[in-house]
DNA sequence: CTACTACAAATGTGATCACATTATTTAAAA
DNA sequence: TTTTAAATAATGTGATCACATTTGTAGTAG
């Protein structure tokens, strides 16, 4: 029996499929944890404690935790410790001005390359989202908004945007837990159907207006939620 | 005696200073080699060649290697050959395009934080460019450009912007190479010159026009060089 | 001379260990 | 009871090893 620390993570379990490695398993595990919010920020982050609650030797996660520090979805402090970030209000601001220059951008890229395999695709997704939504199932709706836009983006082959997208959206993980968990039903799906009609109609002008209302959408039923402060940095 | 397979990498060394962990010396070895095109495309990297060649074990090489595929510096092919990646001209026009939105939105950020020894600082970097074009040095003269950039963006303090641009950074490393080693010293001057001057006068739109300009005139140098195409894919 | 097969070398991944550094607990003193 | 100091536990880093997979090279058959 070990005695450490009885490292206790409540992670939401993925199943290792054959093909991945242990390491790209472990990383897309914790990856999808901080994206939904499953992980607190300001709490240490181990590599033997998450070996252990994961079942792996300590190698895997020390490579996935070291690319998760370069992505910015967790911190390094220079005193050995990993956590998840907390945030600022400024930091808050630069990442969602981020959001909208870098995924408008992507989108009216993605455009000219969309089929209508693509646009049936995203609606399927779509419905996946009014789904998740309804069962109030907060962790698939987070996840699967994620899946809506980067399946828009990537529309485009020659796209380079998304690896940074995926990391501003990494460093707004635990936030946008929060958005989505308080969000109307409406809004999402009327804004994804906005961009869905923009596309139908090559309507590239349409579209950049859709995802930015979809992004501003979060960012202010963020802002409406009663407790958001504490979440900030200097409160504990 | 080694009997392996003679790793003779070119690189150019740095000295590894006392503070930084060895994983971090090979990383910035390594990050300062491609940013400045000394290592070149499609040549496979290994583990344990790099560990050969730096008298290091096999272990920190690993650390860097991945995140700077993780940073999109290299690409790790499926078959389990990690290389610097070909370019395309498709690819080349989004980093282009994302170089100029990332840092003009970084540059105005920026602007309201710059104080006096900011730019004393800028005006100091801008004139060892100079004495590094004049005496021909290429690497010095890409590298001491993006520190110019780099301190520039960095002034704000809430910027979460620059690691993203030093990605984009990283994946033109060796073409930014090419554009500087063709670079008429005038052009380079003058438009951090404008920069600096909209800096003093806090001229958020001349600041960003000079900044587009610097990125764009790099581009077109690029392109007037003649064997420039068979730096591109599909050409040995 | 070319194409296929078998053997050998090399590679990335994961595991385990040693060590210096840091965090945490325990004990003592005020 | 509070503060400080020593002792103990835990951590990240680097090194080495084993193993499955892949690459590269001879060697053979056609």
């Amino acid at each position: 029996m070990k005695t450490h620390k009885s490292a206790n993570f409540d992670l939401l379990m993925l199943e290792k499929t054959a093909e991945q490695k242990t390491n790209q398993w472990v990383y897309h595990l914790l990856r999808t944890n901080l994206l939904c919010g499953k992980i607190a920020p300001g709490i240490p982050l181990t590599i033997r404690g998450l070996a252990e609650a994961l079942n792996v030797s300590p190698m895997p996660v020390r490579e996935a935790l070291h690319r998760l520090t370069c992505e910015g979805a967790v911190e390094a402090k220079n005193n050995r410790r990993v956590i998840v970030p907390l945030m600022t209000a400024e930091k808050f601001n630069e990442l969602c001005e981020m959001r909208i220059l870098l995924e408008a951008h992507a989108a009216e890229n993605a455009l000219p390359y969309i089929r209508e395999a693509d646009i049936t695709n995203l609606e399927s997704i779509d419905s996946s989202i009014d789904e998740a939504v309804q069962r109030g199932d907060v962790e698939a709706t987070s996840l699967l908004n994620q899946e809506f836009h980067r399946s828009l983006y990537s529309a485009n082959p020659f796209q380079i945007v998304v690896p940074l997208i995926e990391s501003v959206w990494l460093q707004l993980g635990p936030f946008s837990r929060i958005a989505i968990s308080k969000l109307e039903k409406i809004y999402i799906v009327d804004r994804h159907m906005e961009a869905i009609d923009a596309l139908k109609r090559h309507n590239s002008f349409g579209l950049r207006c859709a995802i930015e209302a979809d992004i501003r959408d979060g960012i202010a039923s963020i802002k409406t939620v009663e407790g958001i402060h504490n979440y900030f940095k200097g409160v504990a």
